[in-house]
DNA sequence: ACCCGGGGTGTTATCGTCAACACACCGAGT
DNA sequence: ACTCGGTGTGTTGACGATAACACCCCGGGT
């Protein structure tokens, strides 16, 4: 059983494949009852558009790649999901690239160059890299939590201010000072909450001490908490980290949140059953996905929608902190 | 700076679009002379192959399709992230589409027909949305994590035996029974990871409480906790639901391992640092995902294989069980 | 009667690649 | 000399969809 074309449409309905072409996209110029005999016809011979035929003839794939660093982290596993889920309501489907950091950027890129995607989003922690993509080719781009730059299209979540509430509410819980788990050097998103963290310690006035600086896993969060032996209230970059906060303080015999205070930042869903549950920042990945791919569906066909449609370049959406009980010391313990 | 074609670098080299082919691919009816200049001209203008022409021509698109019901488990996203590693190593890129089970896998399908992927991997633990999929297009199928059956290939890891493990090591540490947290009822691995439990219980001739049954979430786990007040061990059908159960556990004050011993299934990156760390049944999701793709490749370039290539219809990884604290009463407390 | 405009439809050419075939050349066997 | 097999290369014609253009028909204005 061959695949049903266009030509086999309109001999079934007695039209011209043209008019079946014209059916199938929604001209207007179609008399109705053409109309309902073509697409009779394309019900009968069960007709499916043959998408690399019409990507050879229009230039245009409707295919969106994501270039990705790891989908070990919840963010960015959660944020494909949103991404597929955005894309697909808009009849866009999603290719996954991956790209490590001892890989680079460039073989990503180059398998979505041959794949002729209309665009590509680029979930990479690693500005440097995105850095790099300005470099290769001239494809349509929107990049979620990097340092917004001219040329560049990027859509964040306010990480400052997310890291601010969460830094100010440990502050407000009787906290002298809060220290810091950082994330990795490289990270835009680290960075953004480590500013957010000393904004909130300067304009309380309270003492900053370095962060430590952990890789998102849960693990380097176990082992900075002998580093942090000392603190009060401590602000991780991630709720993974500070899951191995809590770890550590454990084993350490200081009681969370009696002794010290944790906060997370993700809102990832095992957050609330962590011991104790956990306080932390909601991201909206889903709105932040939605964000992502109308800016890029804009930019792809777009007419010239420099001025109209991107109005601005750099899109930024609201965190929210959730209060729970690692930061709640009258937790009816 | 329009596309560079075929034609451009035969123009460029002095010979026909047709040798140019043939160097791309390989062929070895070329003199090393003029692969030597075709190569050159093509790295000169920047020559990447149209692979929606080849596509068109050739009725292969080098992509995979990869049909995910959710990306919110920890396994699934692990899974993707190995199923793309294992792709790329092959020149194939993967498209995900989710089929929720209010869509219903069809137009998931729908979907990858009209992009005319060779074949499609099913990570969907809906084993009756997997039998709607036989009804579905002639597509090349892995599918992970089903029921065996004539005339489909799958691939699993052998959940009964880890869950069998598990169960058996529960009872060695002192256990009358051991109680279950099963996953939901239509998911395939969950029926898997009961069977197993029940079969070390009929082993060792121990009391068989009916399972409680949770939706693979850690929420599900801690609610379950109340179910379970009077046992002394637990095996949970996934890592997620017995951090909830530790979470519940705690809240009802009831100390792990001393009071309860539970056990997970996953290995997921986090389990080391629960509260306590957690034992746990550890899934290769990277030998499983490149077996998965190994197949289907085969079965898609197949030029009927169907005897050497594919010996069995299923495939079956082992598990392994990680023993940590949640599972271990002397662990110096 | 004539032209005009526009709705509805068909024809042609083309996107980039590759399979099939054609062909020119050359050295070896008869 | 004459076929023959093999090697290296060019030519032609699809694959399926669609942009551009051509065309027919019909009602209304002159």
């Amino acid at each position: 059983m061959p695949r049903v074309s266009m030509a086999d449409v309109a001999a079934h309905a007695g039209v011209s494949a043209q008019t079946v072409s014209r059916v199938v996209n929604g001209s207007p110029r179609v008399d109705p009852q053409t109309r309902a005999r073509v697409e009779d016809a394309m019900v009968a011979l069960g007709y499916r558009i043959h998408r690399a035929a019409q990507a050879l003839r229009t230039g245009r794939t409707r295919t969106i790649g994501l270039v990705v660093s790891t989908l070990a982290t919840v963010g960015n596993s959660r944020m494909l999901q949103a991404v597929c889920a955005a894309a697909e309501a808009r009849d866009y489907a999603i290719v996954v690239v991956t790209a490590t950091a001892d890989s680079g950027i460039r073989p990503a890129f180059s398998r979505l160059h041959d794949r002729a995607v209309d665009g590509a989003i680029v979930l990479n922690e690693a500005t440097r890299l995105v850095q790099l993509a300005g470099t290769t080719g001239d494809m349509p781009l929107v990049v979620v939590d990097a340092e917004p730059a001219a040329h560049l299209v990027t859509v964040q979540t306010d990480h400052a201010d997310g890291a601010r509430a969460a830094t100010a509410h440990l502050l407000a819980g009787g906290a002298a000072t809060v220290h810091h788990l950082a994330g990795p050097a490289d990270s835009f998103a680290a960075a953004e909450r480590e500013r957010g963290w000393r904004a909130a310690l300067a304009e309380a006035g309270a003492v900053v001490h370095e962060p430590v600086r952990g890789d998102w896993g849960s693990t380097s969060g176990a082992a900075a908490a002998v580093l942090l032996g000392d603190a009060t209230a401590v602000f991780a970059a991630n709720d993974q980290m500070a899951l191995g906060l809590l770890h550590g303080f454990a084993d350490l015999g200081r009681r969370v949140p009696d002794d010290v205070a944790v906060v997370g930042f993700d809102d990832v869903p095992e957050a609330v059953d962590y011991l104790p549950p956990l306080t932390t920042v909601r991201q909206d990945f889903d709105a932040l996905a939605e964000r992502a791919v109308a800016r890029l569906i804009d930019l792809a066909e777009g007419t010239g929608a420099r001025d109209a449609a991107s109005g601005s370049v750099a899109e930024v959406l609201a965190a929210e902190l959730v209060v729970r009980d690692s930061s709640r010391p009258a937790a009816g313990g």
